[in-house]
DNA sequence: ACCAACCTACCGAACACACGCTAGGTCGGT
DNA sequence: ACCGACCTAGCGTGTGTTCGGTAGGTTGGT
């Protein structure tokens, strides 16, 4: 356990240090948007000045993609272990009220990054389409295993579906006084009649 | 028609140039957002200086607020001939590809607006609400009708449709090239599904 | 055990720049 | 003469970033 890297208490510290102030940045940048948060108030709240956050981190926008890229990790790291896709949409909501923070993250930054040529643009339309495909071939899974009914685009309903989760997602940020569970039992119940093959309507 | 006022021509000619740079405004707002776009570009894309601009509108924010009223009242004048609720859902798609220029406005500004104690959290919400609400009652009235079926909540079922549209407009902000209609059509044929009432399954 | 060389973490001060906005003025129509 | 439309010039502030420096832990040689 023990490190045997030179310098290697030191380097521990500052790998703390870069936690912390990762950690901040998120919590702020998925509130406030990149544009709404200052380096300044970033490195306050983490405890540093602006010259020592950007020892850590050479610029803002470095800043920026290290954030993402931890989130993306930490997403990877649960999208291999997925299930039926319905199951896992139910369980999308628990995740809001557990770790609020971690929500607005994405749809706030991609909002902002809208417009092509936006530093962050390509990153978040590839990141859109790895969510879509990734949700369509999960549908495609259950239709080949004669779960689903076949005759409906994998790719559309996908669409319709992270459109949903993006829009809820947007309106519970705003007010979080939603009905999220009853909206998200609703929506699941009913993509579950439409996936289901017509066979069994007794 | 002609102006009776004194100095009828300059104020003519004030109010035209007032109306182009609500446009840019509008325009760039709907895509940048509120900071992400400048006074200055602004001014420069509508033929005057920023000072210039500033003579028209007293503040940026001013400014802001005077594009999202221009807006709401065009909107209102909409949502009067309003008729049932599945039939309007399918018009919207059509006027994303007519006026592509209005699409981002509210979604854009509204996330930028996501934190209490934003400028302009209040009148996001109040909108939001304002639309789940006139939604609501468009179901309400088909329930009365007998055209809707009875058993599912008005309000759950609002959150869920406004949740989609504001979700289905960022994925085509972020990517005009995703299947739009075939999205829109499916969801709508859903909807239609879920909301006839069980009495006519041949 | 000691020491010089080295490295990492971090700060204080300053820089260049862009922003929103103001003050004062010019021009032309009424 | 008056008024509205507009411009030029500039001010104050906040931003991201750079530069030079300090403190102190770490290393390898003697």
């Amino acid at each position: 356990m023990t490190d045997q890297r030179p310098y290697a208490a030191l380097l521990a510290k500052g790998e703390d240090r870069r936690q912390r102030i990762l950690a901040v940045a998120q919590r702020l940048l998925s509130r406030q948007g990149s544009r709404g948060t200052t380096i300044v108030q970033i490195a306050r709240e983490a405890g540093v000045t602006p010259a020592g956050l950007l020892h850590h981190f050479e610029s803002k926008e470095q800043l920026l993609h290290a954030v993402l890229d931890a989130r993306d990790a930490f997403d990877e790291a649960r999208a291999d272990r997925m299930g039926d896709i319905v199951e896992e949409l139910e369980r999308v909501a628990e995740r809001y009220r557990e770790a609020p923070e971690l929500v607005g993250l994405f749809s706030v930054l991609q909002m902002e990054n809208i417009e092509p040529g936006a530093p962050l643009h390509d990153r978040f339309r590839t990141r859109y389409w790895v969510a879509v495909e990734t949700l369509a071939e999960g549908i495609r899974r259950g239709q080949r295993a004669g779960r689903y009914r076949t005759d409906l685009d994998p790719t559309v309903k996908s669409v319709e579906i992270v459109a949903f989760i993006t829009g809820i997602q947007t309106s519970w940020l705003l007010d979080p006084s939603i009905p999220l569970t009853e909206v998200f039992t609703e929506y699941t119940a009913s993509l579950t009649r439409q996936l289901a093959p017509p066979s069994d309507t007794p």
